[in-house]
DNA sequence: CACCAATGGGGTAATTTGGGTT
DNA sequence: ATTGTCCAAATTACCCCATTGG
């Protein structure tokens, strides 16, 4: 059957004091202290180091209402990645018409869609994982490999689905997998647009 | 020895206002009043400190004019784009030892190429024109195609040299096309690192 | 197990910042 | 238009040692 997502947060997203320090446009030190004063959820390591998730920063940035530089919550912005032009045109209108007030980026080869991821910041970024000139699976490792962008939700798309490719796209941190055909609403799910 | 990849000067992506006040040669004072006015775009900290991109000053500071002296200027930056990580390696270190205090950055594949060029901004593009994944002429006329990147000097480098690919390279707006093999003066003539 | 560089924790002192007002 | 000063609060530096992750 068509088993689609892997929808939870992966542990793949825990931050480091550093990492969360960077994305608040503060010191390490200053993380410490809210972390001690209770200001932000963190996890504690068996050593007493503090171990962050994506979602506690967020919740943390959004009770002070702070707009993150590497987080633009402004605007939410999802990248199509694919070669094929016209499921590129078909998912673009996708998102147009059925998310509000989304911005839709879309790119045709690895050299735009790095430019774009490193731009724009996209909140999601949508990939067909075989692509001739782009291996989805390495893209998905550079997103992820970067603190810049290691927040970014990804979701593969397969044609040829099989458990090789499954098991590498999401060793390679991609929260999500498609396989084609799939239905708009799955679409939209995979890339958490469906209820918020 | 030939490292190349990022390398920040300041620990963190946003300025303070102390940084941005030196940057723009006033008082810590007026920038706060700037910022206070809407002047300046500003990030909020948690505690209410303000913080600002470095893209921020410089918009101010061509909005009003005004020079900015000491910014982050120093490093002249070379890309190199090539999936042979020999040739890339050779290329890299020939560049850290040949040219002075210049920072080398590579990429095996669009998305690095794309991501670097649009984070880094590099005074010249070096890259192979015929690559599995890659296709250099792309790559170059998507560079061309973005004022941002416009002034970029791109040089293409091929194997199979043809009348029909050096047409096409050049056709793109590529400043110089090498042909393999070729020798350590001629690669750093072309990307105009001889005489200077 | 030891080694190593980078990072993190606790605590205290030093510095910076926002705001109001001059 | 820019800067100084005062204060309380936020942020950061520094020291020393433990943890992390190869």
């Amino acid at each position: 059957m068509a088993k689609t997502s892997d929808q939870r947060q992966s542990p793949r997203s825990v931050l480091s004091p550093n990492e969360v320090a960077e994305l608040l446009m503060v010191s390490p030190i200053t993380v410490r202290q809210w972390a001690q004063k209770g200001l932000i959820d963190a996890h504690v390591t068996a050593g007493g180091h503090r171990r962050f998730t994506l979602e506690a920063v967020r919740r943390f940035a959004r009770e002070r209402g702070l707009e993150l530089p590497a987080l633009p919550q402004a605007g939410r912005k999802v990248l199509i990645v694919d070669d094929d032009a016209q499921l590129n045109q078909f998912l673009v209108a996708l998102f147009s018409t059925e998310v509000e007030g989304v911005t839709v980026l879309s790119a045709a080869d690895g050299f735009e869609a790095g430019r774009l991821v490193a731009t724009h910041r996209p909140e999601v970024v949508l990939l067909d994982v075989m692509m001739p000139g782009i291996d989805g699976v390495d893209v998905c490792r550079r997103i992820k490999a970067s603190p810049e962008t290691a927040h970014i939700r990804v979701v593969g798309m397969t044609g040829f689905h099989t458990q090789e490719v499954a098991g590498r796209m999401l060793g390679a941190g991609a929260e999500a997998l498609l396989k084609k055909p799939f239905s708009n609403a799955e679409v939209l799910a995979a890339c958490g647009f469906d209820d918020r």
